[in-house]
DNA sequence: CCCACCTGGATGCGCGTGCATCTAACCATG
DNA sequence: CATGGTTAGATGCACGCGCATCCAGGTGGG
C-alpha cells in the first residue's frame, strides 16, 4: 500500500518540526526571552483578543493541562498575562494578556514568521540540499 | 503574502507531530517497552542492516548528539544493540543491532505503522472534524 | 441540607532533551 | 617525536514536558 507515503510523510513532519522548533527556541529565546510555548499562548491570546480559560488554551496549543498551567504561570511572573478567577465558575481561571504582553508578542511576531518562512519556503529548496 | 499558508502549515505540523508522538509514546511504550527515539534508532539500524556510527544515526534521527548517546546507552542496557569501538578510528563507536533488537523492532513495527496510518490517513478526515 | 461524584486547575515527580563541557583519540605542523 | 587544534562520543546540568495526584469548587440524588 502507500505505507511508504505514510512513513515518508511522518519523517517529513519530524524533520520540519525539529528544525522549526529548534530555530524558534533559539531565536525567540535569544531575541525576546520567550519559549515557543510562551509565544504560542501569547499568539492565541492576541488572535482571540479576549480573556481565555486555561482549558480553551489547552485545546489550541498542543500541551498537557499541567504544562499549560506552568506556561501561564511563567507568563504571569513575567507580567505578560494576568490571571483571574472566573466569577461564574470560581474553579475556572481566565487569562488576560497585558499591554506588555501585547508588546512582546508584537516584537516577537516578525522573528517567528521569519523562522517559519525560512523552514517552509525552504521546504522545496531544502529537499535538494 | 502566503504568510497565512506558512502559519497554517506550521500549525498542521504541530498538530500531527503532537498527536503522532503522543500516540507512539503510549503504544510503543505500553506494548513493547520502547520510546519513540529508541524505536527510530532500531528502525534505522534495520533499514541499513549494518553497524552504524553514532554520528551517522545523529544525521538521520532528529536528536542531539548527547540525546542519541543516551538512547544508545538505554538500548544497550536493554541488550537491543551492542556498542563497540571502531577499529579504524578508535574515538568512534559503532552500534550493532542484536537479534533481540531485531525481534523487538519487528514486533513493534506494526504498532508504529498502525499509529502513523491512523494519523496520516485520518489527516484529510480529521480536518473536517 | 447533606453527601458522593465530577471537573478545573495546581503541584510532586520522574524522565528525556539540548547545551556546555570534558576526555580521549586523531592529525597536521615543526 | 612533541604540540596545538580538531573531532567522536560521554557526562553534568538545567529545564520543560506528561502522568499521577491533590485540592477547591460545582452538581445531582436522597
Amino acid at each position: 500500500m502507500d505505507e511508504r507515503f505514510v512513513v515518508d510523510t511522518w519523517h517529513d513532519v519530524l524533520s520540519k518540526h525539529a528544525r522549526a522548533m529548534c530555530a524558534l527556541e533559539r531565536e525567540l529565546g535569544d531575541k525576546h526571552g520567550l519559549g515557543p510555548s510562551e509565544f504560542e499562548v501569547l499568539d492565541r491570546m492576541v488572535a482571540h483578543d479576549r480573556k481565555l480559560r486555561i482549558q480553551e488554551l489547552c485545546d489550541e496549543v498542543h500541551l498537557s493541562q499541567s504544562a499549560l498551567s506552568r506556561v501561564v504561570a511563567r507568563l504571569e511572573k513575567a507580567a505578560l498575562v494576568s490571571r483571574g478567577v472566573c466569577d461564574s465558575d470560581r474553579r475556572g481561571v481566565f487569562v488576560r494578556i497585558t499591554e506588555e504582553g501585547r508588546a512582546r508578542h508584537a516584537a516577537a511576531l516578525p522573528t517567528q514568521r521569519a523562522v517559519l518562512a525560512e523552514i517552509f519556503d525552504d521546504a522545496a529548496t531544502s529537499l535538494s540540499t
